[in-house]
DNA sequence: CGGGACGGCCGAATAAAATTCGGCGATAGC
DNA sequence: GCTATCGCCGAATTTTATTCGGCCGTCCCG
């Protein structure tokens, strides 16, 4: 896990399409390199994966809402389950499981507020784990590896103790 | 925007990077209509581009947080200002600019508590716009789009209204 | 009904890219 | 200072993307 390998994963968070040649030559190593550099990454996990990005307006979702969840009982079993099913419904971008007040952040997208609206009391609000559900209404949401600049977070050994 | 562009969408949000072949088949047509379609849908910009999905605590990036912001002056101007600031941060994974009692709701990983920590009351708290700063561990963070089935939200033309 | 034009799909040909692999050079350990 | 190891390189090979001319179905208009 050098500048190279930071070079690359940079690169590849922006345009995880670009030809190899081309991610080569921009971070100054032979194709063959950059291409056996890149799989290291896959295989040591950092790289995840490649995804398509896609413009949920462009899809007729034009309406992003945050909703809260509060769960109960609030057993391990209970919210990993809530977080799998949310997870899988056609509506979510993406699920946090955190800390606080509530116990479970669902990122939705829907094509308009009455959509949003029949989702939340019809699907969500009616569940009987659920003791409340609380919606935020998305105006604007970036994510700037998809965009600008990447991680110079200062990288460490993940086993070191922090206290 | 058929059924066969509904495919293509849904399973390049899954793997951006298998081949066109691959793709074509997968969803019974052309290579070269594969490619077609590909093509028009980033012309039409439905697709934004493509990713590297990176797993951050394999960058010793293992604690993620939800950062809560209350700006004052509420303005359009500051809101954004704050918005891309946040979003050129390194530490930064998304941000939400939000309705409620919160103006925006930043995303970070970082590599421990204590850099959270610091990075909230150096770097945040201290900023006089910011009347209000809330941190939320998050425990887990699922995007379902890179791991399962997509979007088979009911599509609609984005100039219709909903009331 | 009968052209005729348009759009989209296909498949072969071409161009470009990924991938493999043998060898080389630097580095570290002894 | 010798040797083993690791990673890099570049040419050869394989695979892939990309282009493009022709074909077919559909729709429009006569």
């Amino acid at each position: 896990m050098d500048a190279v390998d930071r070079e690359i994963l940079r690169r590849l968070q922006r345009d995880g399409r670009q030809t190899n040649r081309e991610l080569a030559q921009a971070v100054g190593i032979a194709p063959s390199t950059a291409l056996e550099r890149t799989r290291a990454l896959r295989e040591r996990g950092v790289i995840t994966g490649f995804h398509a990005g896609v413009d949920m307006t462009a899809l007729g979702r034009s309406v992003q809402a945050l909703i809260s969840i509060r769960i109960r009982p609030q057993s391990r079993e209970a919210i990993e389950s809530v977080r799998d099913s949310m997870a899988k419904l056609p509506e979510t971008l993406g699920v946090f499981v955190v800390t606080g007040n509530e116990d479970l952040l669902v990122h939705v997208a829907v094509p308009s507020t009455r959509y949003l609206r029949d989702f939340v009391l019809d699907r969500l609000a009616r569940r009987k784990e659920f003791v409340d559900v609380r919606t935020t209404v998305v105006f604007d949401y970036v994510q700037p590896a998809e965009q600008s600049e990447l991680s110079d977070v200062v990288e460490r050994d993940p086993r070191t103790s922090y206290g």
